[in-house]
DNA sequence: CTTGGAAAGTCAACAAGGCTGACATAAAAT
DNA sequence: ATTTTATGTCAGCCTTGTTGACTTTCCAAG
């Protein structure tokens, strides 16, 4: 793939604009797959793609904060409020007042809401798992430094706060 | 990250659902900052995402015919044709009449189409480029193997047709 | 205690980019 | 001569993003 070679102990890469390019393509046509089983469960259920983001972040985090999801998602609050909206409607989602600070809503997964959850979360897993097991236990550490290190800076702490669980 | 183990040889995989996720989110905020850049571009120049797929395909496989590109991209032909158009417009894309088959519309970039896609695929590549350096080398082996893993059987062949060049 | 600002929510309007369905034309294939 | 393929277009719909304006509730600092 790459070459590499030693210079004074620090290892270089030589990549070509071809070699970065198949990276660039890898990464579109991965992340098709990526959402492709979501997709379908969720057309299943009459909920698109940004409804699911939610989902995945009030279960991940429980009890989080709208403004705090609004950063993480980096939407608007408009737009993150009709999907919203319409989950808490259908009662896969609860809006407890703060217990400290009333004017915060804090977000939780009803039990319909972890059910659907885990058809969403369980399809992207399984994906998940068998490209690790096809690329092998090297791949996959390498896979997920790469891809920490594409993400933007202001979104890392995002990344870093969901990944060490709060 | 993922524990191995041999058994008669083979390496073993243990993936808790947790690392899984980790994988999930890590997915999420890279994809983000892959298109980060090419987004602030495409806006200065008026256009969207769907331009920019278009104009990277056109510049990879000079001369594809419009049911091609559909079919690697992915949408309908109305979805496609509004954008091709805005961009044949423009003079960024041209649409040649098929030698062999007068019905087939042969794609190409011109000049200032071109000049485009060294903008967006520039910035894109710097930021694969600074990832890849810090992640290393062996994690960039890694990180193509399992993103080649998690493409659809159905677009593998798009993938592989951009890969090999035509 | 008042007042300023933060958190949440809502309404309206708009745009990009998906989708379906219907239809038209030119050219190739049968 | 007829059917099929490749392309393009019109119309209309949906989701999900955006701005801007405005309200209510509530915390916190003066």
């Amino acid at each position: 793939m790459a070459e590499t070679s030693t210079q004074g102990g620090e290892t270089l890469l030589f990549l070509t604009d071809e070699q970065l390019r198949k990276g660039i393509e890898a990464m579109f046509f991965a992340y098709r797959g990526f959402t492709a089983d979501p997709d379908r469960i969720l057309d299943q259920h009459g909920y698109g793609r940004a409804h699911h983001r939610a989902i995945h972040f009030i279960n991940r985090q429980p009890g989080l904060t709208v403004t705090t999801l609004l950063a993480v998602l980096g939407v608007t609050k408009q737009s993150l409020n009709r999907v919203l909206r319409t989950l808490i409607e259908d009662g896969l989602v609860e809006n407890r007042v703060g217990r400290r600070d009333k004017r915060e809503r804090h977000l939780y997964l009803t039990p319909t809401g972890e059910a659907l959850e885990r058809e969403l979360s369980g399809a992207q897993r399984e994906r998940m798992r068998s490209a690790y097991r096809a690329a092998g236990p090297q791949a996959v550490a390498g896979f997920r430094q790469v891809l920490e290190a594409m993400i933007d800076p202001d979104m890392r702490r995002h990344y870093q706060m969901m990944k060490d669980g709060s």
